[in-house]
DNA sequence: AGAACATGATGCCCTGAAGGTATCAGCTTA
DNA sequence: TAAGCTGATACCTTCAGGGCATCATGTTCT
């Protein structure tokens, strides 16, 4: 059988794809990560990297070890952390990554449901964009997630949490400040518009897009965070369209409006979770099923 | 980091409740195995295993480490004959790239065969052109692809994968549509002609050249894909030479002539792959060689 | 009560796995 | 053709881990 150190070697040698670098990053010479790899692969009965004299690549069969290895090492890591956790009297731990903008309110109700039912679960938070959790879910340094589609239907399950109003925010000073009642889509008209950017925040870039006819020549600013917006509209620098929980962050200056002809609440946030997740804890969130 | 040996030993201990019995299981004597114990658990950093001097009981979080350790012994057996399995080509992923025409019954079947034959095997499919086939499998894009010549053979390995016969393509209200029988090339002189691109479609066009006079006087067209000439001759723009298998593309007013004095079957399709391709399946598939 | 037994821990020895240094071998580049 | 990379080998050294003998302590039987 091969050890955690041919793995660990391995997977440095796959990703470093030079034997001499890997060895430097792993605190050791050359020689014996070289036979450290012959070994494994006479344990594993299987070429896993092609070295000719120059260059060194992985076979198919690497790749899909290399994906293997990778998954051992992770779940070796946290076995030990795991175990004292429950030593230390807790049944488990969640961790939690969230989108900004959910942190008002939201996110509050999620862990307020879980807190009450399951006393006894750590929970960790981690602020961070939809796309960089669902990294973080791949590679199971976070349990669950607050964000909004697109993912991977196939490799996360998801609910929708929460669903919430888009407004216009607006600076204050601007005259459609001072409007009365829900603007109509003709007054944007030739006001200057920041804008969510299509490949970092392409759920809002979509949504808007789909709901609202947008002059892209208006667009002052491409933006991928929230709060980010509402700091350059209460600049002044031109309106944006964010999701009613925007109100929360408490930015000075912005005064946010409603639109006329939106459907009611279309913004949505899911929670979501790698269905492969192997923590009891995720099935026990779900099931009590907050909201 | 604790190691494979001291997992198994665990596990055993944890089934057991007793050290000797497990020592044996695992053909050592009991010694070792306690300090093997007690180093894994300083490793975790958590007493596992409860022992008086008479009894041994697992603690609880000894009950979570042993789920763990389970999982990591058999992910770490099968990870070896995961990698096995792909090295032999009978399990991993096919790219194949395929032409519009090709996809009415031939593609149908090489995907039969290789289901059947190797029925661990993911497929995924990309509709192409030759010219497009060829770069891709030259970047590692494609495993595989169904096109035709011309193609470099010193980099691509290929075998005629299908023959087919060359027909005409005829506007329903066309003269020649009503003809019984196989025409002849002299019925075609003074026929606006809707022609391959000898660029883009140099198979065909280099083919229909070889096998026909053609007065280049006549072409109202110029086209690369089979399916647009189609729809231009079923727009009464003219005739076309076309693959049999066109026939299954299901355009409407057009009528499929045969024509005498040609070779059996001299339209060829290919079954292409990189020399160098380094994906064990490839040479799996190429050895059940479908038909 | 005391002897025999059962069972996990400890002390000590020895083998072999694995790391280090020096060097080789084959390809690339100037 | 020489210099430089880069992975593989040869050889030495260390120490992790297994075996044997024994200890310590709790149980059971007479």
């Amino acid at each position: 059988m091969f050890s955690f150190d041919q793995l660990r070697g391995f997977v440095a040698v796959a990703e470093e794809l030079h034997f001499g670098r890997a060895a430097e990053r792993l605190s050791m010479t050359q020689p014996p990560l070289s036979r450290q790899i012959q070994k494994l692969e006479r344990e594993v009965g299987v070429l896993l990297l092609e070295r000719d004299r120059r260059h060194v690549v992985l076979t198919a069969a690497g790749e899909a070890f290399l994906a293997e290895a990778r998954r051992l090492l992770a779940l070796a890591e946290r076995a030990p952390d795991l175990a004292q956790r429950i030593s230390a009297g807790s049944s488990g731990t969640l961790r939690i990554g969230f989108t900004a903008a959910s942190s008002y309110g939201v996110l509050g109700r999620l862990l307020n449901a879980v807190e009450e039912q399951l006393p006894e679960i750590d929970i960790e938070l981690a602020e961070m964009v939809t796309r960089e959790q669902v990294a973080a879910l791949s590679s199971g340094e976070l349990d669950l997630g607050l964000g909004r589609p697109p993912f991977d239907s196939e490799v996360f399950g998801s609910r929708i949490h929460h669903r919430e109003q888009l407004l216009v925010a607006v600076p204050r000073e601007h005259p459609l400040a001072a409007r009365p009642g829900p603007l109509r889509p003709d007054d944007l008209i030739d006001v200057p518009l920041i804008m969510h950017s299509p490949i970092k925040a392409r759920y809002f870039y979509d949504l808007v897009v789909s709901l609202l006819p947008i002059s892209h020549q208006n667009v002052v600013h491409t933006v991928s965070q929230v709060l980010t917006m509402v700091w350059l509209v209460a600049a002044g620098r031109g309106i944006a369209f964010v999701p009613a929980s925007a109100t929360g962050l408490g930015v000075e200056g912005v005064v946010y409006q409603a639109l006329e002809g939106l459907p009611e609440n279309p913004v949505e946030l899911h929670l979501l979770w790698p269905r492969a997740s192997r923590n009891p804890v995720v099935r026990r969130v779900l099931e009590i099923g907050p909201r």
